[in-house]
DNA sequence: TTAAACTGCAA
DNA sequence: TATTGCAGTTTAA
């Protein structure tokens, strides 16, 4: 898949069938002969569209149904009654107040959902209805509305993404919502999703009184400066009179962090309008020109008191930074952030998408965008081909849409305290990952290039062995193409088909299809397939890991992940280019070859430095414990002489708590405890225990093997642990019942408000499961723990005048470059916030957290880190298990 | 060409 | 009937 390098940008431009769309574009009469449909056994071909219309709303549902096909009429079974049901008590009737029509207006047989082509031969009479009808309002039921309605304007028509998101369309004038279809919200017996549907409906309605849209011209509000007077003057009068201003660049890339970088041109919008000038466009400027405007323009960065806001804050930020030298003050709202705060629900919060929705504006990114995309192994754009002049006017009305945004969102914080809260919260919190991004980790490349050498040869020979084997060679027989290991269909049928071995498993999403992953390759007993595991595991390390490294790393050797707030929706962090939180750890192999390269200092550094990691011991269960209030986790977590884990091992194995080893420990904690407060159930619960712990045949702590200890407890098979667990779950519940409480109450009040918020203000909206709810505020909490933390300490680092610095964050731990002379200081330091300060600020907090802290010697690598902890001489050290000194973290260590 | 499915890595 | 991410490859449309 060919990334976007840059930002994703939707087309509007249809790249297919473009005379198909001309024609399905115009309304006019529906192209029945190329559809066919209504020859195909439906008994009223071609339903007219129902409903007296008195409110002016048009509603676009999927397709008539049986009873629809028997009447004539649209939305008169089941479904239609339902929806009929849900909107009276609104005040809305269904049948007086819409005009009702159809995505396909004949039946399909056997109630199959109309396929593409159909909806678009049926588009050009939608069209014409609404050309005469001229609906003030227009209400999409389902993803075939909203797929023949949004044509080729967006790629991503899903219905969970415009489910209750009105947008004003500039092709009608009216404004438009998309709502589930009837039939699917009565399908299922979903409380969740019948409580979201009901208050949507209810928004829709109330929207219903809304005055038309009067769409601004927001590309009038620009202005291009290409004259130096000009930009002087204005740049001038923006530092004299200090307006609130929006900005934004055009470059040369996503990162500015490697050498050749440029800002192509700035836009500064003043709240009235937006003024475009070019900035380091080769050969524009005269030198002195360029240095006296980036002077001016850094004077306006740097002024406290002329507040800032853009589309991505920690994007001009990071470009400020390390091509203007600038460090930029006054940072005042993200919109691109605050965006994701509103609405959490994923590919929300760009502008393209934002601009769309609030203003109606639509396509002006369309001649521009080829030329900020960069392929996936290209790190610069082709940014110097772009017209400058259609250039300048894109980045102008960015800004202008920018400034627009902020004002709509303000408004709907004022509102909002909570969120309010955590917008102030994201800003310190961008601030924080903005300097962690510019700070990098370091890599060393020339250990790559050995390490990516190494592991050609090793996938080299492994290939060869493949491809020769009888297997391969049967393969051929079989179907008479090579075999491809990489490919998942071609292992199906090795192992499957030639082979004749017994599936396991099957993947998710498709029904029979077999799944061919790692655990399935793994329980085959036969060379070819340890071959392929390694040779896949190989190519992994160094087709996703190294290969990144290498695209990704700065001629001074750093690689700089983007640390993103506004993608994940339970509102933890994110990176990408590279994505630093998923280097190996758990594969010994993969984590030394991974991590040996990235280490605390380069070749030449005198300085004596190590990496050290603060990592939040059992964050998100101390997190349950502070949403849920549960007695009986709180005492585990306050009492350090217990060990729940250790508890709840010994009751599903029915073992005394002496006789729990460490591996039975584990696995009851990661298969059982943790799946279960996030709402497995024993089922699958069981059939992982069993997989890692009673197959395995693990040893007690004094030695017996667990099916031994399960036999003379009477359980010997997978169906009886299973029913065993179904007993153990009922005690567990039973235990921490607060816990059980708390879920219910979450669950509860998601179906009143259509949200599910965290103690730190923030929202997941949209439809979402049980699982979803409960486990949302969780890992969001867990993670602003650890933000809170890291903003903290970056305030602080400058204050002591440490040299040392933050450098990455994996959702609950920090990593550091540290200076030796001040390691324990700064561990310190860091500790007092993470443990003391943050429960001095939030209340809800009401059991200790600890902060674990990790270190490699000076020089090292991450793959050397070992657990430390202080001794009473003020020596770090890390310990064997006999808990003698293993080493002591000094000077000289 | 492009999007979806599958896989595999982390917390 | 555990959740959230990013990224690579293949395959189907």
């Amino acid at each position: 898949m060919a990334l976007k390098g840059f930002f994703t940008i939707e087309s509007t431009k249809p790249k297919r069938n473009n005379l198909e769309n001309l024609r399905y574009n115009q309304p006019g009469e529906p192209d029945c002969a190329n559809c066919g449909l209504n020859k195909q056994g439906c008994k009223r071909p071609f339903i007219q569209p129902t409903g007296k219309g008195r409110r002016g709303i048009l509603g676009i549902a999927e397709a008539p149904g049986a009873t629809e096909d028997t009447m004539g009429q649209n939305l008169v079974g089941d479904a239609g009654t339902f929806l009929y049901n849900t909107l009276k008590p609104l005040g809305i009737d269904l049948y007086e107040d819409l005009l009702t029509i159809n995505s396909v207006n004949c039946r399909p047989p056997g109630n199959r959902k109309p396929t593409d082509h159909e909806m678009m031969c049926c588009r050009p009479f939608l069209l014409k209805t609404i050309e005469e009808f001229k609906p003030k309002h227009i209400w999409l039921f389902g993803g075939s509305a909203v797929s023949t309605y949004l044509r080729d304007r967006f790629k991503n028509k899903s219905i969970g993404r415009w489910v209750d998101i009105p947008f004003p369309d500039p092709e009608n004038g009216a404004w438009v919502t998309a709502q589930y279809h009837p039939s699917f919200v009565m399908r299922g017996k979903n409380d969740n999703l019948r409580a979201v549907n009901q208050k949507y409906l209810r928004k829709a309605v109330n929207r219903s009184l809304w005055a038309p849209y009067d769409f601004p011209d927001l590309q009038s509000q620009v202005t291009i400066l290409s004259e130096y007077k000009r930009v002087v003057f204005h740049l001038n009068r923006i530092l004299r009179t200090k307006p609130e201003i929006t900005i934004d660049y055009e470059t040369t890339g996503r990162k500015p962090y490697k050498i050749g970088h440029k800002i192509y041109c700035v836009s500064i919008d003043d709240g009235e309008r937006s003024y475009v000038f070019p900035l380091q466009r080769p050969g524009y400027w005269k030198e002195e020109e360029l240095r006296e405007i980036l002077r001016l323009y850094t004077a306006i960065l740097e002024d406290p008191e002329i507040l800032k806001t853009a589309q991505g804050r920690n994007y001009e930020d990071t470009w400020s930074t390390t091509i203007i030298g600038a460090k930029v003050k006054g940072w005042d709202w993200c919109t691109m952030g605050t965006a994701h705060l509103i609405d959490s629900r994923p590919k929300y919060s760009g502008l393209k998408f934002q601009g769309f929705i609030h203003f109606g504006i639509k396509g002006y990114e369309d001649e521009i965008k080829p030329f900020l995309e960069s392929d996936k192994n290209e790190e610069f754009n082709s940014i110097q081909n772009a017209p400058a002049e259609k250039l300048h006017l894109y980045c102008g009305t960015d800004t202008v849409i920018t400034r627009e945004l902020k004002k709509v969102q303000k408004k709907y914080l004022a509102d909002n305290p909570d969120l309010e809260r955590a917008r102030k919260f994201l800003m310190e919190g961008l601030w924080a990952l903005s300097k962690v991004q510019n700070e990098g980790i370091l890599a060393d490349k020339s250990y790559f290039e050995d390490q990516n050498l190494r592991l050609t040869k090793r996938i080299d020979r492994l290939e060869l062995k493949i491809y020769q084997s009888d297997e391969a060679e049967r393969f051929r027989r079989f179907t008479g193409k090579n075999f491809n290991y990489k490919s998942n269909k071609d292992l199906q049928i090795l192992f499957f088909k030639v082979l004749g071995l017994t599936p396991v498993k099957f993947t998710n999403e498709e029904e029979n299809n077999e799944s061919v992953d790692a655990e399935v390759i793994n329980g085959i007993d036969s060379p070819i397939a340890r071959d392929i595991l390694q040779c896949k595991k190989f190519i992994k390390i160094r087709d996703t890991y190294l290969a990144q490294f290498f695209r990704e790393i700065t001629e001074e050797g750093r690689i700089h992940p983007i640390q993103n707030l506004h993608i994940a929706t339970t509102h933890r962090s994110s990176q990408d280019h590279p994505n630093g939180q998923n280097i190996p750890v758990r594969d010994e192999e993969s984590k030394r070859i991974c991590r040996s390269g990235i280490v605390a200092s380069l070749k030449g550094e005198t300085e004596k430095i190590r990496i050290v990691e603060k990592d939040y011991g059992s964050q998100e269960v101390r997190i349950i414990a502070c949403y849920s209030e549960d007695p009986v986790l709180i005492s585990y977590i306050n009492d350090p002489t217990t060990d729940m884990h250790r508890d709840e091992a010994s009751g599903l194995f029915i073992l005394p708590k002496d006789r729990v080893s460490k591996m039975i420990r584990f696995y009851s904690k990661n298969c059982w405890v943790f799946p279960e407060f996030y709402k497995s159930y024993y089922v699958n619960c069981a059939k992982d225990l069993w997989k890692n712990v009673i197959e395995p045949n693990l040893k007690t702590s004094d030695g017996e093997p667990i099916q031994e200890h399960l036999k003379s407890k009477g359980i010997y098979t997978k169906g009886s642990f299973e029913e065993h667990c179904k007993k153990v779950e009922g005690y567990f519940w039973d235990k921490y019942k607060g816990v059980k409480k708390w879920q219910d109450q979450v669950i509860k009040k998601y179906q009143t408000l259509g949200y599910v918020e965290s103690f730190f203000g923030h929202r997941r909206t949209g439809y979402l499961s049980p699982n979803d709810i409960v486990n949302s505020p969780i890992q969001g909490t867990a993670f602003h723990c650890l933000l809170w933390t890291l903003k903290e300490a970056m305030k602080r680092i400058p204050e002591h005048g440490f040299k040392s610095r933050i450098n990455n964050q994996i959702h609950d731990s920090l990593n550091s470059r540290v200076y030796v002379e001040e390691q324990t200081p700064y561990i310190q330091m860091i500790q007092q916030i993470a443990e003391v300060e943050i429960r001095k600020e939030f209340s809800w907090l009401i059991v200790p957290l600890i902060l674990e802290i990790e270190m490699t010697p000076i020089g090292g690598s991450w793959y050397q880190k070992e657990e430390v902890t202080l001794n009473d001489k003020g020596q770090w050290c890390s310990y064997n298990k006999d808990k003698t000194v293993k080493h002591v973290y000094d000077e000289n260590y």
